[in-house]
DNA sequence: CGTGTGATTGACGCCTGTCAACGTCTGTGG
DNA sequence: CCACAGACGTTGACAGGCGTCAATCACACG
């Protein structure tokens, strides 16, 4: 079952603009593109464990990966999400240290694993690779800094208006004005550091000053502005 | 008044094993030396801010600057500090936004800055350092993330515990036991998110615990492990 | 149809933010 | 030398946001 989009190469995924590997030259890409492995990775299955060693990373062909932490009593906290053309598990990669997340699918994915000498070889010879990737962690360390200061500074209410701002501004909308991520009320309240019931109580407020409408677990966005003014965002 | 420290040169400064610049040649050490600029900072100064483009990087030699962002009603949280050895400012530099964070001297400093071109140059041309740097900004978004999940999961008094201990391994104690930083209650209430006032009331009950001793703004640490406990910390 | 997961609602209370008043200390200027 | 201002620290009162617990409902799946 192995490589079974492993015909889709690297050379055509590259064209993306906003793929991390567009400064790779031709050869590396052949490279990386032999040595890559693409397999497909069902919904709830774990990609890598947080404390544990990894030995390469993934860049996301498609579906949806949630990335945390697991904090106190077992609870997670959700860091970030991982879609197509982004790539995941690379800072442990470089760091050498464990894994200090938890990648687990929440829609159906197909991933391209990279060994891990074959990125840090890539960074150590190719400067102009090692810059977009260092642009990458530098991009992800000022987003980790921002949301330290509004989660600590900003209320649950406010918290959960921007984070539904953020999933819009992430993964857009369909022509229905729908978020296309769906999460659980759980998953909601693992990203803004709340309680479940929390998260419950707001979307309904939400809903009744008519700022988003709720469709089962689907969010449509009615009011943008309204949503800015609710999660403080200027 | 410029060079006041120049004659310091990199060549001595980078044997310290720490230091990012320990796997540049001879040659680049000698490059930077020259070009760098070394200037002696009084408290209370700002080194860049928060929503300006920064030119070039800084390398702390002496003294102790916060890294603040700027929250909802002007409120700042700390994010980080910087002392001898540590570097600040690449991120940006790196990633060619404007700065993300407001860098302020606590206690008096002298920076030698570098130009953001140099910078950008030697992580093109030299992938050992490139790697360094690299795994400097991973480790800085290991430590970010963890500290989202503590300040979304862990009460006031146990980030208050928790950010005494990291105090602690910043800045180590001197052989009284007292923290080598001293903080106004404001400044901690900064970094842990939440009011002067609580700290002010946790401070005292951890006081009255026999955690720590309070001497005007120096903390004296008597129980790391009850403070371990305080701070939910395994 | 039983089971399990997730969503919802209500009750309750505590943590913690806010406001206000006051004390302390330092530096400045008359 | 004293008065005053300003920054910082401390304490008390108070309210409300939000976490926790418990019960119930909705829905999917074997």
């Amino acid at each position: 079952m192995k490589n079974i989009s492993g015909s889709a190469s690297c050379e055509t995924c590259s064209n993306q603009s906003n793929n991390i590997f567009r400064h790779l030259t031709r050869d590396e890409l052949e490279k990386i593109s032999l040595e890559k492995n693409c397999e497909p990775y069902k919904k709830g299955s774990v990609i890598y464990h947080e404390g544990y060693r990894i030995t390469g990373c993934y860049c996301v062909n498609d579906g949806i990966i949630k990335i945390y932490k697991t904090g106190i009593d077992g609870k997670e906290q959700i860091i970030n999400f991982a879609k197509k053309c982004d790539i995941i598990g690379f800072r442990s990669v470089l760091s050498g240290e464990v894994a200090c997340t938890t990648a687990k699918v929440i829609e159906d994915s197909h991933l391209c694993y990279i060994p891990g000498e074959t990125l840090i070889q890539l960074v150590k010879q190719n400067g102009e690779f090692s810059m977009d990737l260092m642009q990458l962690a530098c991009k992800e360390l000022g987003e980790a800094n921002a949301y330290i200061t509004d989660i600590a500074q900003k209320t649950v209410r406010e918290r959960l208006a921007e984070v539904i701002l953020l999933l819009k501004n992430n993964f857009q909308l369909d022509n229905e004005q729908f978020l296309q991520i769906t999460l659980t009320r759980e998953e909601l309240a693992n990203i803004v550091g709340t309680a479940t019931e929390s998260v419950i109580r707001l979307l309904s407020e939400f809903k009744s000053d008519k700022l988003i409408e709720l469709h089962g677990r689907r969010i449509k966005i009615i009011d943008v502005k309204g949503l800015k003014k609710a999660g403080n965002i200027f």
